[in-house]
DNA sequence: CGTCCACAGGAATGACGGGCGG
DNA sequence: CCGCCCGTCATTCCTGTGGACG
Protein backbone atom coordinates (compact mmCIF):
# COMPACT_ATOMS: atom_id res chain seq x y z
CA UNK A 1 0.00 0.00 0.00
CA UNK A 2 2.70 2.50 1.00
CA UNK A 3 4.53 1.33 -2.19
CA UNK A 4 6.94 4.38 -3.11
CA UNK A 5 6.42 4.03 -6.45
CA UNK A 6 2.32 4.29 -5.73
CA UNK A 7 2.88 7.55 -4.12
CA UNK A 8 5.53 8.47 -6.62
CA UNK A 9 2.61 8.08 -9.75
CA UNK A 10 -0.17 9.47 -7.71
CA UNK A 11 2.16 12.62 -7.47
CA UNK A 12 2.80 12.73 -10.77
CA UNK A 13 -0.65 12.06 -11.76
CA UNK A 14 -2.29 14.79 -9.42
CA UNK A 15 0.63 17.22 -10.56
CA UNK A 16 -0.82 20.21 -12.31
CA UNK A 17 2.15 22.37 -13.52
CA UNK A 18 2.08 21.60 -17.05
CA UNK A 19 -0.77 22.12 -18.96
CA UNK A 20 1.22 21.27 -22.62
CA UNK A 21 4.49 20.32 -21.95
CA UNK A 22 5.26 20.08 -25.53
CA UNK A 23 5.72 23.75 -25.91
CA UNK A 24 8.13 23.78 -23.78
CA UNK A 25 10.61 21.24 -25.76
CA UNK A 26 13.62 22.55 -27.64
CA UNK A 27 12.56 21.58 -30.97
CA UNK A 28 9.11 23.09 -30.94
CA UNK A 29 8.84 25.60 -33.42
CA UNK A 30 6.22 28.41 -32.30
CA UNK A 31 3.64 30.49 -34.41
CA UNK A 32 5.21 33.79 -33.14
CA UNK A 33 8.55 34.85 -32.56
CA UNK A 34 8.73 37.98 -30.52
CA UNK A 35 11.31 40.17 -31.22
CA UNK A 36 12.73 38.80 -34.19
CA UNK A 37 9.69 40.35 -36.54
CA UNK A 38 12.50 42.26 -38.18
CA UNK A 39 14.63 39.72 -38.77
CA UNK A 40 11.58 37.33 -40.33
CA UNK A 41 10.45 40.56 -42.63
CA UNK A 42 14.16 40.04 -44.12
CA UNK A 43 14.52 36.84 -44.29
CA UNK A 44 10.83 36.54 -46.28
CA UNK A 45 11.80 39.40 -48.31
CA UNK A 46 15.29 37.83 -49.62
CA UNK A 47 13.57 34.42 -50.33
CA UNK A 48 10.05 35.52 -51.70
CA UNK A 49 11.51 35.39 -55.16
CA UNK A 50 11.51 31.90 -55.27
CA UNK A 51 7.51 32.27 -55.71
CA UNK A 52 8.23 34.10 -59.01
CA UNK A 53 10.11 30.78 -60.14
CA UNK A 54 13.25 32.96 -59.92
CA UNK A 55 16.45 31.90 -57.83
CA UNK A 56 16.86 34.03 -54.76
CA UNK A 57 20.34 35.08 -53.28
CA UNK A 58 22.19 32.74 -51.60
CA UNK A 59 21.67 33.70 -47.83
CA UNK A 60 24.27 33.75 -44.92
CA UNK A 61 22.65 33.97 -41.00
CA UNK A 62 25.28 34.73 -37.77
CA UNK A 63 24.10 35.03 -34.18
CA UNK A 64 25.13 33.07 -31.23
CA UNK A 65 23.56 30.19 -30.03
CA UNK A 66 19.80 30.39 -28.75
CA UNK A 67 18.85 33.62 -31.08
CA UNK A 68 16.06 32.00 -32.76
CA UNK A 69 18.11 31.28 -36.45
CA UNK A 70 16.59 27.82 -37.02
CA UNK A 71 13.35 28.99 -35.62
CA UNK A 72 13.04 31.48 -37.73
CA UNK A 73 14.68 29.86 -41.02
CA UNK A 74 12.15 26.78 -40.45
CA UNK A 75 9.19 29.48 -39.89
CA UNK A 76 9.13 31.45 -42.94
CA UNK A 77 10.30 28.34 -45.20
CA UNK A 78 7.19 26.42 -44.13
CA UNK A 79 5.56 29.52 -45.11
CA UNK A 80 6.99 30.07 -48.16
CA UNK A 81 6.39 26.27 -48.85
CA UNK A 82 2.77 26.48 -48.05
CA UNK A 83 2.49 29.53 -50.29
CA UNK A 84 4.17 27.55 -53.03
CA UNK A 85 1.84 24.85 -52.60
CA UNK A 86 -0.83 26.87 -53.25
CA UNK A 87 -0.14 28.49 -55.92
CA UNK A 88 1.78 25.16 -57.67
CA UNK A 89 5.15 25.50 -57.43
CA UNK A 90 7.55 23.00 -56.79
CA UNK A 91 9.53 24.06 -53.45
CA UNK A 92 11.84 21.63 -51.73
CA UNK A 93 13.58 22.48 -48.45
CA UNK A 94 16.54 20.39 -47.40
CA UNK A 95 17.18 21.09 -43.74
CA UNK A 96 20.60 19.82 -42.76
CA UNK A 97 22.31 19.84 -39.53
CA UNK A 98 26.30 20.05 -40.30
CA UNK A 99 27.07 19.38 -36.89
CA UNK A 100 25.18 16.05 -37.04
CA UNK A 101 26.63 15.65 -40.53
CA UNK A 102 29.66 16.58 -40.19
CA UNK A 103 31.30 15.34 -43.27
CA UNK A 104 30.88 16.44 -47.25
CA UNK A 105 29.34 13.05 -47.78
CA UNK A 106 27.04 13.21 -45.11
CA UNK A 107 25.62 16.26 -46.00
CA UNK A 108 25.46 15.31 -49.83
CA UNK A 109 23.64 12.31 -48.50
CA UNK A 110 21.24 14.58 -46.52
CA UNK A 111 20.67 16.67 -49.63
CA UNK A 112 19.91 13.63 -51.78
CA UNK A 113 17.59 11.82 -49.11
CA UNK A 114 16.01 15.26 -48.70
CA UNK A 115 14.43 15.10 -52.65
CA UNK A 116 14.06 11.29 -51.92
CA UNK A 117 16.43 9.31 -52.63
CA UNK A 118 18.07 7.10 -50.02
CA UNK A 119 21.93 7.26 -50.25
CA UNK A 120 24.31 4.18 -49.19
CA UNK A 121 25.49 6.43 -45.48
CA UNK A 122 29.17 4.90 -46.76
CA UNK A 123 30.41 3.08 -49.58
CA UNK A 124 30.43 5.53 -52.48
CA UNK A 125 32.52 8.26 -53.55
CA UNK A 126 32.26 11.91 -52.31
CA UNK A 127 32.30 12.95 -56.13
CA UNK A 128 29.62 10.00 -56.84
CA UNK A 129 27.43 11.14 -54.45
CA UNK A 130 27.82 14.45 -55.53
CA UNK A 131 26.96 12.97 -59.23
CA UNK A 132 24.04 11.45 -58.34
CA UNK A 133 22.41 14.19 -56.57
CA UNK A 134 22.61 16.83 -59.33
CA UNK A 135 21.28 14.09 -61.99
CA UNK A 136 18.06 13.52 -59.05
CA UNK A 137 17.63 16.80 -58.74
CA UNK A 138 17.44 18.02 -62.37
CA UNK A 139 15.08 15.33 -63.11
CA UNK A 140 12.21 17.51 -62.91
CA UNK A 141 11.76 21.26 -62.27
CA UNK A 142 11.65 22.82 -58.92
CA UNK A 143 13.06 25.23 -56.47
CA UNK A 144 15.20 23.78 -53.60
CA UNK A 145 16.28 25.35 -50.40
CA UNK A 146 19.36 24.09 -49.01
CA UNK A 147 19.66 25.21 -45.36
CA UNK A 148 22.94 24.17 -43.94
CA UNK A 149 22.54 24.92 -39.86
CA UNK A 150 26.09 25.53 -37.67
CA UNK A 151 27.45 24.97 -41.36
CA UNK A 152 30.87 26.43 -39.13
CA UNK A 153 30.91 22.94 -37.98
CA UNK A 154 31.49 21.89 -41.30
CA UNK A 155 33.90 23.60 -42.84
CA UNK A 156 36.42 23.45 -39.74
CA UNK A 157 36.18 19.87 -40.25
CA UNK A 158 36.73 19.49 -43.71
CA UNK A 159 36.79 22.77 -45.43
CA UNK A 160 34.80 24.69 -47.90
CA UNK A 161 35.11 22.39 -50.62
CA UNK A 162 31.32 20.79 -50.16
CA UNK A 163 30.14 24.64 -49.98
CA UNK A 164 32.15 25.73 -53.07
CA UNK A 165 30.77 22.65 -54.94
CA UNK A 166 27.10 23.57 -53.77
CA UNK A 167 27.98 27.15 -54.70
CA UNK A 168 28.51 25.90 -57.97
CA UNK A 169 25.70 23.76 -58.30
CA UNK A 170 23.23 26.08 -60.26
CA UNK A 171 25.59 25.90 -63.47
CA UNK A 172 25.13 21.96 -63.81
CA UNK A 173 21.47 22.00 -63.39
CA UNK A 174 19.28 23.00 -66.16
CA UNK A 175 15.40 22.74 -64.37
CA UNK A 176 16.06 23.13 -60.97
CA UNK A 177 17.08 26.51 -58.96
CA UNK A 178 19.39 25.77 -55.76
CA UNK A 179 19.58 28.68 -52.76
CA UNK A 180 21.81 28.21 -49.61
CA UNK A 181 20.32 29.10 -46.73
CA UNK A 182 23.85 29.20 -43.82
CA UNK A 183 23.39 29.30 -40.85
CA UNK A 184 26.52 29.27 -38.52
CA UNK A 185 27.01 30.46 -34.17
CA UNK A 186 30.58 31.62 -35.54
CA UNK A 187 30.65 34.81 -36.07
CA UNK A 188 34.18 35.28 -37.67
CA UNK A 189 33.12 31.99 -39.88
CA UNK A 190 33.15 34.04 -43.05
CA UNK A 191 37.66 34.60 -42.01
CA UNK A 192 37.99 30.78 -42.79
CA UNK A 193 36.41 30.43 -46.30
CA UNK A 194 38.02 31.02 -49.88
CA UNK A 195 36.86 34.41 -50.76
CA UNK A 196 35.00 32.48 -54.11
CA UNK A 197 32.81 30.59 -51.74
CA UNK A 198 32.18 33.65 -49.16
CA UNK A 199 31.01 35.90 -52.19
CA UNK A 200 28.46 33.97 -53.68
CA UNK A 201 27.33 32.72 -50.23
CA UNK A 202 27.44 35.93 -48.92
CA UNK A 203 25.30 37.45 -50.97
CA UNK A 204 22.89 38.44 -48.35
CA UNK A 205 23.26 38.49 -45.20
CA UNK A 206 21.34 38.53 -41.71
CA UNK A 207 22.11 38.80 -38.36
CA UNK A 208 20.35 37.59 -35.62
CA UNK A 209 21.45 39.61 -32.19
CA UNK A 210 21.51 37.94 -28.98
CA UNK A 211 17.95 38.70 -26.74
CA UNK A 212 18.45 40.63 -23.35
CA UNK A 213 16.67 39.92 -20.29
CA UNK A 214 13.85 41.41 -20.81
CA UNK A 215 12.95 40.36 -24.33
CA UNK A 216 13.72 36.64 -22.92
CA UNK A 217 11.37 37.45 -19.83
CA UNK A 218 8.63 38.43 -22.72
CA UNK A 219 9.51 35.08 -24.53
CA UNK A 220 9.74 33.13 -21.79
CA UNK A 221 6.35 34.33 -20.52
CA UNK A 222 4.23 33.75 -23.44
CA UNK A 223 5.35 30.48 -23.99
CA UNK A 224 5.01 30.08 -20.49
CA UNK A 225 0.94 31.21 -20.65
CA UNK A 226 0.44 28.52 -22.87
CA UNK A 227 2.40 25.70 -21.63
CA UNK A 228 1.86 26.04 -17.90
CA UNK A 229 -1.22 26.13 -15.82
CA UNK A 230 -2.49 29.13 -13.92
CA UNK A 231 -0.73 30.05 -10.71
CA UNK A 232 1.88 27.16 -10.67
CA UNK A 233 4.88 29.75 -11.28
CA UNK A 234 6.14 31.52 -8.16
CA UNK A 235 6.22 35.54 -9.70
CA UNK A 236 9.89 35.57 -9.53
CA UNK A 237 10.50 32.24 -11.38
CA UNK A 238 10.52 33.36 -14.81
CA UNK A 239 12.41 36.28 -14.27
CA UNK A 240 15.23 34.35 -12.48
CA UNK A 241 15.82 32.19 -15.72
CA UNK A 242 15.59 34.68 -18.12
CA UNK A 243 18.57 36.73 -16.05
CA UNK A 244 20.08 33.39 -16.17
CA UNK A 245 20.39 32.72 -19.15
CA UNK A 246 20.84 36.07 -20.23
CA UNK A 247 24.26 35.75 -18.68
CA UNK A 248 24.59 32.82 -21.04
CA UNK A 249 24.90 35.07 -23.72
CA UNK A 250 21.35 35.75 -24.31
CA UNK A 251 20.52 32.18 -24.96
CA UNK A 252 16.76 31.64 -25.54
CA UNK A 253 17.07 27.74 -25.81
CA UNK A 254 18.52 27.62 -22.45
CA UNK A 255 16.12 30.21 -20.88
CA UNK A 256 13.24 27.74 -22.02
CA UNK A 257 15.17 24.60 -20.98
CA UNK A 258 15.44 25.83 -17.80
CA UNK A 259 11.63 26.70 -17.43
CA UNK A 260 10.70 23.38 -18.21
CA UNK A 261 13.53 21.54 -16.04
CA UNK A 262 12.56 23.76 -12.81
CA UNK A 263 8.91 22.92 -13.80
CA UNK A 264 9.30 18.79 -13.86
CA UNK A 265 11.15 19.04 -10.75
CA UNK A 266 8.65 20.53 -9.10
CA UNK A 267 6.09 18.03 -10.36
CA UNK A 268 8.67 15.38 -9.37
CA UNK A 269 8.07 16.79 -5.93
CA UNK A 270 4.67 16.88 -5.79
CA UNK A 271 4.55 20.75 -5.43
CA UNK A 272 2.14 22.99 -6.56
CA UNK A 273 4.02 25.88 -7.92
CA UNK A 274 7.37 26.24 -9.82
CA UNK A 275 10.08 27.90 -6.90
CA UNK A 276 13.08 29.82 -7.48
CA UNK A 277 14.67 26.71 -5.40
CA UNK A 278 13.23 24.63 -7.94
CA UNK A 279 14.79 26.74 -11.04
CA UNK A 280 18.39 26.80 -9.03
CA UNK A 281 17.94 22.57 -8.95
CA UNK A 282 17.55 23.05 -12.86
CA UNK A 283 20.93 24.32 -13.70
CA UNK A 284 22.43 22.43 -11.33
CA UNK A 285 20.76 18.86 -13.41
CA UNK A 286 21.97 20.59 -16.92
CA UNK A 287 25.18 21.07 -15.87
CA UNK A 288 25.68 17.53 -14.44
CA UNK A 289 23.38 16.02 -17.86
CA UNK A 290 25.60 17.58 -20.29
CA UNK A 291 29.05 16.47 -18.45
CA UNK A 292 27.87 12.88 -17.56
CA UNK A 293 26.52 12.45 -20.95
CA UNK A 294 29.64 13.36 -23.00
CA UNK A 295 32.27 11.92 -20.57
CA UNK A 296 29.92 8.53 -20.70
CA UNK A 297 30.32 8.14 -24.68
CA UNK A 298 33.79 9.45 -24.50
CA UNK A 299 36.62 6.26 -25.12
CA UNK A 300 38.67 4.58 -22.82
CA UNK A 301 41.52 6.68 -23.16
CA UNK A 302 40.13 10.03 -23.15
CA UNK A 303 38.75 9.02 -19.47
CA UNK A 304 42.13 7.74 -18.44
CA UNK A 305 43.16 11.35 -19.14
CA UNK A 306 40.36 13.06 -17.21
CA UNK A 307 41.06 10.82 -14.23
CA UNK A 308 44.67 12.15 -14.65
CA UNK A 309 43.44 15.24 -14.84
CA UNK A 310 41.45 14.92 -11.78
CA UNK A 311 44.58 13.28 -9.77
CA UNK A 312 46.63 16.11 -10.85
CA UNK A 313 44.12 19.09 -9.97
CA UNK A 314 43.99 17.35 -6.49
CA UNK A 315 47.98 17.47 -5.50
CA UNK A 316 48.66 21.07 -6.91
CA UNK A 317 45.18 23.07 -7.45
CA UNK A 318 45.83 24.76 -10.42
CA UNK A 319 46.15 21.88 -13.01
CA UNK A 320 49.35 20.75 -14.64
CA UNK A 321 51.62 21.09 -17.94
CA UNK A 322 51.02 18.75 -20.90
CA UNK A 323 54.38 17.32 -19.93
CA UNK A 324 53.58 16.32 -16.43
CA UNK A 325 49.52 14.97 -17.44
CA UNK A 326 51.14 13.17 -19.87
CA UNK A 327 53.24 11.20 -17.62
CA UNK A 328 51.04 10.45 -14.85
CA UNK A 329 48.13 9.57 -17.71
CA UNK A 330 51.27 7.07 -19.08
CA UNK A 331 51.77 5.84 -15.09
CA UNK A 332 47.53 5.21 -15.09
CA UNK A 333 47.82 3.54 -18.27
CA UNK A 334 50.28 1.16 -17.65
CA UNK A 335 48.46 0.27 -14.63
CA UNK A 336 45.70 -1.07 -16.49
CA UNK A 337 47.71 -2.79 -18.45
CA UNK A 338 47.34 -0.99 -21.68
CA UNK A 339 49.50 0.97 -23.92
CA UNK A 340 49.29 4.69 -23.58
CA UNK A 341 48.76 6.20 -26.70
CA UNK A 342 51.56 8.98 -28.08
CA UNK A 343 51.91 12.69 -26.54
CA UNK A 344 50.57 13.86 -30.31
CA UNK A 345 47.27 12.52 -29.61
CA UNK A 346 47.20 13.10 -25.77
CA UNK A 347 47.58 16.62 -26.89
CA UNK A 348 44.76 16.32 -29.59
CA UNK A 349 42.34 14.76 -26.63
CA UNK A 350 43.52 17.62 -24.75
CA UNK A 351 42.50 20.19 -27.25
CA UNK A 352 38.75 18.01 -27.31
CA UNK A 353 38.12 18.21 -23.47
CA UNK A 354 39.05 21.91 -23.95
CA UNK A 355 36.13 22.52 -26.63
CA UNK A 356 33.70 20.43 -24.74
CA UNK A 357 34.05 22.51 -21.75
CA UNK A 358 35.46 19.73 -19.45
CA UNK A 359 38.95 20.75 -19.25
CA UNK A 360 40.91 24.45 -19.13
CA UNK A 361 43.28 24.89 -21.35
CA UNK A 362 46.06 27.80 -22.11
CA UNK A 363 49.23 27.89 -23.86
CA UNK A 364 51.42 29.39 -21.57
CA UNK A 365 55.41 30.67 -22.10
CA UNK A 366 57.84 29.99 -19.51
CA UNK A 367 60.75 31.58 -21.02
CA UNK A 368 63.33 29.45 -21.79
CA UNK A 369 62.17 26.74 -19.61
CA UNK A 370 60.05 26.03 -22.49
CA UNK A 371 56.54 26.63 -23.92
CA UNK A 372 53.15 24.57 -22.81
CA UNK A 373 49.83 24.02 -22.41
CA UNK A 374 48.61 24.21 -18.54
CA UNK A 375 45.38 21.98 -17.88
CA UNK A 376 42.75 21.56 -15.56
CA UNK A 377 39.61 20.11 -15.35
CA UNK A 378 36.31 22.47 -15.47
CA UNK A 379 33.98 20.31 -13.55
CA UNK A 380 32.98 19.24 -10.33
CA UNK A 381 34.61 16.29 -8.92
CA UNK A 382 31.44 14.74 -8.15
CA UNK A 383 30.12 14.98 -11.32
CA UNK A 384 33.34 13.35 -12.72
CA UNK A 385 33.39 10.61 -10.15
CA UNK A 386 29.61 10.44 -11.78
CA UNK A 387 30.10 9.79 -15.12
CA UNK A 388 33.33 7.51 -14.63
CA UNK A 389 31.60 4.86 -12.12
CA UNK A 390 29.88 3.27 -14.47
CA UNK A 391 32.66 2.58 -16.80
CA UNK A 392 33.71 -0.83 -15.18
CA UNK A 393 37.77 -0.59 -16.43
CA UNK A 394 37.53 2.33 -14.41
CA UNK A 395 35.52 1.63 -11.48
CA UNK A 396 37.93 0.55 -8.59
CA UNK A 397 40.73 3.34 -9.93
CA UNK A 398 37.76 6.22 -9.43
CA UNK A 399 36.96 4.90 -5.58
CA UNK A 400 40.20 6.23 -4.51
C1' DC B 1 69.74 40.55 -27.92
C1' DG B 2 70.30 35.82 -29.00
C1' DT B 3 69.50 31.23 -27.15
C1' DC B 4 66.99 27.41 -26.21
C1' DC B 5 63.36 24.88 -23.53
C1' DA B 6 59.19 22.17 -23.87
C1' DC B 7 56.13 21.70 -25.96
C1' DA B 8 52.15 23.14 -30.01
C1' DG B 9 50.29 21.62 -33.82
C1' DG B 10 50.71 20.59 -39.22
C1' DA B 11 51.50 16.77 -42.76
C1' DA B 12 51.90 12.26 -44.19
C1' DT B 13 50.86 7.76 -43.48
C1' DG B 14 48.86 3.41 -41.78
C1' DA B 15 45.46 0.16 -39.48
C1' DC B 16 40.82 -0.94 -39.23
C1' DG B 17 35.89 -1.72 -39.86
C1' DG B 18 31.63 -0.60 -42.53
C1' DG B 19 29.23 -1.02 -46.62
C1' DC B 20 28.78 -0.86 -51.38
C1' DG B 21 28.85 -2.67 -56.55
C1' DG B 22 29.78 -6.34 -59.20
C1' DC C 1 32.55 -13.15 -51.79
C1' DC C 2 36.14 -9.71 -53.30
C1' DG C 3 38.04 -5.34 -54.04
C1' DC C 4 37.29 -0.68 -53.30
C1' DC C 5 36.52 3.63 -50.99
C1' DC C 6 35.17 5.73 -47.13
C1' DG C 7 35.71 7.96 -42.17
C1' DT C 8 38.06 7.44 -37.81
C1' DC C 9 41.76 6.77 -34.77
C1' DA C 10 46.45 6.65 -34.03
C1' DT C 11 51.52 7.05 -34.98
C1' DT C 12 55.71 9.16 -36.83
C1' DC C 13 58.20 12.93 -38.14
C1' DC C 14 58.41 17.41 -38.34
C1' DT C 15 58.79 22.67 -38.09
C1' DG C 16 57.50 26.66 -35.30
C1' DT C 17 57.64 29.71 -31.31
C1' DG C 18 56.99 33.06 -26.67
C1' DG C 19 59.77 34.91 -23.73
C1' DA C 20 62.95 34.39 -19.28
C1' DC C 21 67.59 33.67 -18.81
C1' DG C 22 72.32 34.62 -19.65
Amino acid sequence: MTDPLDSLFSRVLSAKIFANREMMRPDYIPNDLPHREDQILKLAEILAPSLKGSRPSNIFIYGVPGTGKTAVTKYVLKKIEDEGRKIGINLGVAYINCKHDDTNYRVLADLCESVGERIPFTGLSTSEVFRRFVNLVDSSERMIFAVLDEVDALVKKTGDKALYDLTRINQRLSRTRISIVGITNDLKFMEYLDPRVRSSLGEEELVFPPYDASELEDILSRRAAVAFNRNTLEGSVIKLCSALAAKEHGDARRALDLLRISGEIAERNGDTKVTEEHVRMAQREIEKDRVVEVIRTMPLHSKILILSLYLIGKGGSKGGSTGELYDLYCTVAKSMGLEPLTQRRISDLINELDMLGIANAKVVSKGRYGRTKVVSLSISAKNLKESLQDDPRLESLVKK
